[in-house]
RNA sequence: GCGGGUAUGGUGUAGGGGUUAACACGCCUGGUUGUGGCCCAGGAGAUCGUGGGUUCAAAUCCCACUACUCGCCCCA
């Protein structure tokens, strides 16, 4: 048995960690409902296809290397989601949410698989909460997401949080861009390191966000998106600032963050908080006008982001922050096994009935009320009942309580007030 | 795909060639008949990651592998 453990990248969720999951996600829920979002599930898996399209050059690099791909016996081809929006957009298509009310403002959580190695905070299986706004060009959309994902980090506590804000364009505009950034790496050549040099051939954005020496002041002058963008995204992000700054809400902008899949337009955005290994981000998100279409439906405005819970988890830890503990029950019921044992299991499933949380000792014989009450002390048990010979016969409960005061008897008839009363 | 670190009971560690592998926490039992925490006394639990090698003798030295972990690449 020793060499059986988990898959690798895969995480055990135990009741300690599993009280910041429960406040996480109960936080999220609240905060999106409040904005006016509706809960939704989609499907772990999902055709192929779906994630592989609009993906550009990018896919046969994801497909065949990042996506846990299953492949059918009659030719299919299905794969487990590396993310939640392209079936969320899907779901949007499929179950024509495009006649709903425009627009339509969902979000979810799960789990979302992606085939790389592990990392702090980046597993092959890790949990995201997300949400989209879909039908919707406003920039006041992309406003309210990055709101909720901002909101949610400072109600969980979170200290030194920051937005970073870029605008990575549109098909109108970023081209143009691109070739102008190739340019001027170009004339730079010899200032790159190997590794970016292989970037400006695959993926010239991705140099931006490159964390090589000397970066930092070659990129300064580089040209910068923000003074290449068309008529439409100038006057997006321009909105979009004014919106935030009318909330007095700080940001950066960040020339330097991208999206390198075709279909992202315009607004990208990351919250960054303190801690967190090698990546600051708790969150990422933008728009995306340019997914419905790529995956073979209906032109579908959207913006939207996701954030990964374990990274949440992480941040909230090194931040030293806590999660509510959840209710445990505050009663035990004791016994010295036969006829007691038989009230002791009447009385606790009485209680539960009448909405008082209760611990039943477990005993196939006879055990010692001192077991007994050294289990109840490691539970934080406040009361112990306990139901002895005598006690049945008096019809009393002896009530014995362990965060001090005197044991005392109760006729069991007035047990359930007592306790309520009692706390 | 590439690089660094680590691997000893459930957890955290000690031990760096010599017969029963140590300590703490946790777990279980008991300290008289039915009373917790503290304390005390017992107990269970490890073929020292795996395989090979050196040696009279390996947890300890050597080699390989694997796993875990941190980072790089990638990042939807």
């Amino acid at each position: 048995m020793a060499n059986i453990q988990r898959a690798k990248g895969m995480q055990d969720i135990l009741p300690e960690d599993r009280n910041y999951w429960d406040w996480i996600t109960q936080t999220a829920a609240d905060l999106a409902r409040r904005y006016g979002f509706q809960r939704v599930d989609v499907p772990i898996i999902e055709d192929t296809d779906l994630f592989a399209r609009g993906m550009g050059t990018a896919s046969d690099v994801f497909v065949q290397k990042e996506m846990y791909t299953i492949k059918e016996p009659d030719g299919g081809s299905i794969t487990m989601r590396p993310e939640f929006t392209a079936g969320l957009v899907r779901a949007y298509i499929q179950n024509g949410m495009g006649s709903w009310p425009q627009p339509v403002k969902l979000f979810t959580f799960g789990p979302i698989f992606r085939r790389e190695r592990p990392q702090a905070g980046r597993y092959r299986q890790h949990s995201q909460f997300d949400v989209e706004i879909l039908g919707e060009t406003d920039p006041a959309a992309d406003l309210e997401v990055m709101m909720i994902a901002m909101n949610l980090y400072r109600s969980l506590g979170y200290k030194g949080l920051t937005f970073q804000l870029n605008s990575t364009g549109c098909p109108v505009c970023k081209p143009a861009y691109i070739d102008a950034l190739k340019t001027y790496l170009a004339d730079h050549e010899d200032k790159l390191a190997p590794i970016d040099k292989e970037r400006m051939s695959k993926n010239p954005l991705r140099v931006l966000d490159s964390k090589e020496e000397g970066m930092e002041a070659l990129l300064a002058d580089a040209p910068h998106i923000a003074d290449h963008l068309c008529v439409d995204c100038e006057t997006h992000f321009a909105d979009l600032r004014g919106l935030l700054d009318a909330l007095n809400q700080s940001y950066s902008i960040n020339f330097r963050l991208v999206r390198g899949i075709d279909y992202y337009t315009k607004t990208v955005f990351e919250v960054w908080a303190e801690g967190i290994g090698a990546q600051a981000a708790v969150c990422g998100g933008g728009r995306y006008d340019g997914l419905a279409e790529a995956i073979g439906g209906p032109s579908t405005p959207g913006v939207g982001f996701g954030s990964g819970i374990e990274r949440i988890v992480l941040g909230l830890k090194e931040q030293g922050l806590e999660p509510p503990q959840p209710d445990a029950p505050t009663v035990m019921i004791a016994h010295f096994g036969g006829i007691t044992k038989t009230a002791a299991v009447q009385l606790a499933f009485q209680l539960r009935e009448a909405g008082i949380g209760t611990r039943l000792a477990f005993a196939r014989t006879r055990r010692s009320l001192k077991s007994q009450m050294r289990e109840a002390n490691k539970h934080a048990i406040r009361k112990v009942i306990i139901m002895g010979e005598s006690e049945i016969e008096e019809g009393m409960a002896a009530v014995r309580p362990l965060d001090g005061g005197e044991q005392t008897r109760v006729p069991m008839n007035q047990l359930v007030q007592y306790l309520r009363d009692e706390g």
